[in-house]
RNA sequence: GCUGCUGUAGCUCAGUGGUAGAGCGCAUCCUUGGUAAGGCUGAGGUCGAGAGUUCAAUUCUCUCCAGCAGCACCA
């Protein structure tokens, strides 16, 4: 019966086989001309830092599975690689090693390809790029050409986040709690002329187009909205004693009423102003600008001010003025840096006021009837009723707004503002491994474009980096060229893009890659949107937020006709493991060692080297710094990688963490064998039929395919042990070959390999790879026959089996009948009974 | 502080207005020619807590508790 005549799947043997075979036959090669119907599916696409880590196993092994079952189905799958090579760590590889940052990254390149080749991800390798081909960067200098003709790229003089150890500029979102997101080093605030991408044209687009993004996660809208943080108010001036104006911007501005001071920033112009003849004024500023910035200094904070004994005019109520504060709680880049400050409903102005005695004024109640309630211990920023303002009183609070608005506007002291938190896209950096940014500097011409026909504008190979600051800047000969408008001597840029700029359109790259511009159009518009970008949730705002509004930017210019470059996006969790350390006696320091390193015994774990017992501490993301990796490499020698694939697939919901154990994987092993024996059992001449079984077969085959669909993987996975089961238990019949059959089509796109050997053994002709996904015969699904609960006292006291579909007076009549509930009742009268047909029957007494 | 997510077997997770499930782990036993293994059987649950709706709540509603994550002097 059998014609798998191994005893065991030896992975060693068929994984690379197989491999061989999928490449040799093209399978995985997308066709931008099929007629098929298109998928595009995608995952992030990796730094080249050198070894393939889990996290990259779990999050290609789940677009690999979702590539593979689609091509089942019938579509023309485009299911790529590449690699995101620029940035900082080639270079710091280039400084510790004295390599070159290129060849350190081809090195890398090389070595985790053949990683992820050996776990046979269904890749269309012919498409792969790196973004540090000239290829590539040179096209991307053509479309940052193209921004810049558009108005979208411009250059600034502005203070910017310099960090002191990588020697560069970082965009605010790269600032984490003052320090920079690499480095870790402390920020210093520097001026100097960067080029910027005007992604606050966009603002307004890129929030309401969050709404089109329906199989996008939740959290990750919600995170871009707050990122993009839209928020509409009121700007307006108030007349200063001194003559001078000053600009605030409120959202609230209905409790204007209620204000009884204004605030400037530390370093707002007035507060300058002061500072320059009083010198506690100039103190004040300094000891505000020496508070730290972390969360948690932030939270314990004293709101501290500094009064400039300026008063400012209440425009609507001139007879007040208002004392004009320096205070630390003012940010100078948000708004006008500077805030009319109503303690009674804004809990900062609430704190100032009380400790400088300041007025807090009741402006918003719950009714007019408690327009003189005092405060408790915080202010009340809720809705509620205009109270203590004048025209405004008995208004809610949004038709107050409108009001308030309108009168600023008739008055022209002011007028509605919508204010954004999001920033334009600083993209200079000052660094060698990056895309040059393709300007020339030239005394008579200034800041000139080098002219598309000069593209690429490729990086110097001999690099020096013995001497801190920008390799480029310091080159002997590169920067020096000719003016491209007076021919005259020239300076070449040498700032390069930000890599996220490389991760904005390589999803567009490989839809289409011509030799003569960055993309066809008509051949991305074939591919793109992405149906399914799968990739870790830490790119929930930079990334995404950067890819979408150069999608956005490139139809704007004509480009492209779409706007949204990922239909779908998932973010799986993490792979995690359990930490392994010892505590040093003397100052509580860890020491932290690899699971290689230790033996698990139980509960409990000793460290191989001397036998004492290691502490097993949490389980957390796997890190280098905790020790607590698993080098996918050894695994798959191990276990081959089918089992691997499995154990990414199984326990887990995939946006959740998975916990990386030993005895998960030997489970998973040991599964891939227990499925050898059984698909080998796969005899096309056995007859008779199995009702049961088939109809498990079907039901399975179509709840595999909607949780494949959801990326319910662990669902699948779930469903496949049950069926295994069954056809386990069974006895030969074509229900059970036909099951068989259907199960090795069910795990293929998971175990690729095994179900490839098991294909060919068992006699079935071409690959399974190119297979289609089994069918299913709908009548199947429904059971013929139903499992009635009978209950009483709220209790089970009996189960029969009847036909579907049996009316509820005959299974009242049956459940009546049951012995066992019969002792149950035990002459009690029946004062009720509930039937629900096919499911149960209560009775209540 | 705000927002979101999660609480079901020892672990990781399915599931449902009506009989509480799977895999792993654990225990007993069998096999020792599938053997760095294979199999039988079994134990194990206040479905986070409380209240409400209902004939019936793990499921629906409300309140609370715990854990995780993101954001945060954003005016």
């Amino acid at each position: 019966m059998s014609d798998t005549t191994d005893s065991r799947f030896d992975p060693a043997q068929a994984d690379l086989r197989w491999q061989q075979a999928w490449d040799d036959a093209g399978c995985f090669h997308a066709d931008s001309d099929s007629p098929k119907p298109k998928s595009y599916v995608l995952e992030m696409f990796p730094y080249p830092s050198g070894h393939v880590h889990m996290g990259h196993v779990r999050n290609y092994t789940m677009g690999d599975v979702l590539a593979r079952y689609k091509r089942m189905r019938g579509f023309e799958v485009l299911h790529p690689m590449g690699w995101d090579a620029f940035g900082m760590p080639a270079e710091n590889a280039a400084m510790e090693k004295n390599v070159h940052p290129g060849g350190w990254t081809r090195d890398n390149i090389a070595h985790m390809k053949s990683q992820l080749k050996r776990i046979g991800f269904a890749l269309d390798w012919s498409r792969e790029f790196a973004t540090c081909d000239p290829e590539y960067y040179g096209h991307e200098q053509a479309l940052f050409l193209d921004l810049f003709e558009a108005g979208l790229v411009y250059r600034k003089e502005s203070e910017v986040n310099w960090d002191p150890v990588d020697h560069t500029v970082l965009a605010n979102e790269q600032v984490i709690d003052g320090k920079g997101w690499r480095s870790g080093a402390v920020v210093e605030k520097r001026k100097l002329s960067q080029w910027f991408l005007k992604i606050t044209q966009f603002a307004d687009e890129l929030l309401t187009g969050l709404d089109t993004l329906e199989d996008w996660p939740e959290k990750v809208r919600l995170m871009q909205e707050n990122w993009i943080g839209k928020s509409k108010g009121l700007q307006f001036a108030f007349s200063l004693s001194d003559g001078q104006l000053v600009e605030v911007y409120s959202t609230r501005p209905d409790t204007i009423f209620g204000a009884s001071f204004v605030a400037v920033a530390a370093d707002h112009p007035i507060a300058q102003g002061v500072a320059a003849d009083n010198p506690l004024a100039a103190a004040f500023i300094e000891q505000c600008k020496r508070g730290g910035t972390t969360a948690a200094e932030l939270e314990t904070a004293e709101k501290l001010g500094f009064d400039t004994g300026i008063t400012a005019a209440h425009p609507l109520d001139p007879a007040r003025a208002l004392p004009v504060y320096i205070a630390n709680f003012v940010l100078m880049d948000y708004g006008t840096g500077a805030v009319m400050g109503v303690p009674g409903h804004d809990q900062r102005d609430f704190e100032f006021a009380t400790k400088y005695k300041l007025p807090i004024i009741r402006v918003v109640a719950k009714s007019a009837a408690d327009a003189d309630q005092p405060f408790g211990a915080a202010a009340e920023a809720g809705d509620g009723v205009i109270v203590n303002s004048g025209p405004l009183d008995g208004m809610d609070v949004a038709a107050a707004i409108a009001e308030v608005i309108a009168r600023a506007e008739s008055g022209q002291w002011g007028s509605g503002k919508t204010v954004w938190r999001l920033r334009d896209w600083g993209v200079s950096r000052q660094r060698y491994w990056g895309t040059p940014i393709p300007f020339i500097h030239c005394a008579a011409c200034g800041v000139v474009p080098v002219p598309k026909d000069q593209l690429p504008v490729a990086l110097p190979e001999d690099v020096d980096f013995s001497i801190p600051g920008n390799p480029l800047a310091h080159h002997p000969t590169w920067k020096h060229t000719k003016c491209p408008g007076c021919g005259g001597a020239a300076n070449r840029e040498t700032d390069t893009l930000d890599t996220f700029v490389n991760s904005s359109w390589y999803f567009l790259r490989f839809a289409s890659q011509p030799d003569d511009q960055p993309f066809d159009r008509a051949e991305v518009e074939k591919w793109l949107p992405v149906e399914q970008y799968i990739g870790g949730i830490e790119h929930a705002i930079l990334h995404l937020l950067y890819a979408r509004f150069w999608t956005r930017a490139l139809q704007h210019i004509g480009k492209l006709g779409f706007a949204e470059p990922f239909a779908s996006l998932f973010t799986q969790g993490m792979v995690t493991h359990e930490t392994y350390a010892r505590r040093a006696p003397d100052d509580g320091r860890q020491t932290f060692f690899t699971p290689a390193e230790v033996d698990k015994r139980g509960e409990a774990a000793v460290l191989k080297a001397d036998g004492f017992p290691v502490e097993i501490g949490r389980v957390i993301k796997m890190s280098k710094s905790k020790k607590n990796v698993v080098d996918p490499d050894e695994i798959v020698a191990r276990y081959g990688a089918d089992a691997v694939r499995w154990f990414m697939l199984s326990d887990s919901p995939p946006e959740r963490d998975l916990p990386w154990s030993e005895a998960g994987i030997e489970g998973c092993w040991r599964f891939v064998q227990r499925l050898w024996r059984l698909l080998g059992q796969y005899d096309p001449a056995a007859t008779g039929e199995d009702k049961s079984v088939a109809r498990k077969t079907h039901q399975t085959i179509a709840a595999c395919a909607e949780d494949i669909e959801a990326l319910s993987f662990n669902k699948a996975v779930a469903r496949i042990y049950e069926l295994t089961a069954v056809i386990e238990k069974s006895v030969p019949s074509a229900s059970r070959s036909e099951a068989i059959r259907s199960l090795l089509l069910l795990v293929s796109p998971m175990m690729p390999h095994l179900a490839e050997e098991v294909w060919s053994r068992t006699g079935q002709g071409g690959l399974i790879a190119l297979a289609p996904w089994p069918h299913v015969d709908s009548a199947l699904l429904v059971d013929d026959e139903v499992t009635i609960a009978v209950q009483h006292k709220g209790k089970l006291r009996d189960t029969l089996t009847v036909a579907k579909g049996m009316p509820g007076a005959e299974l009242e009549a049956l459940a009546l009948a049951s012995e066992k509930v019969q002792r149950s009742l035990d002459g009690a009268e029946v004062r009720k009974v509930i039937v629900v047909p096919d499911r149960l029957v209560n009775i209540v007494t």
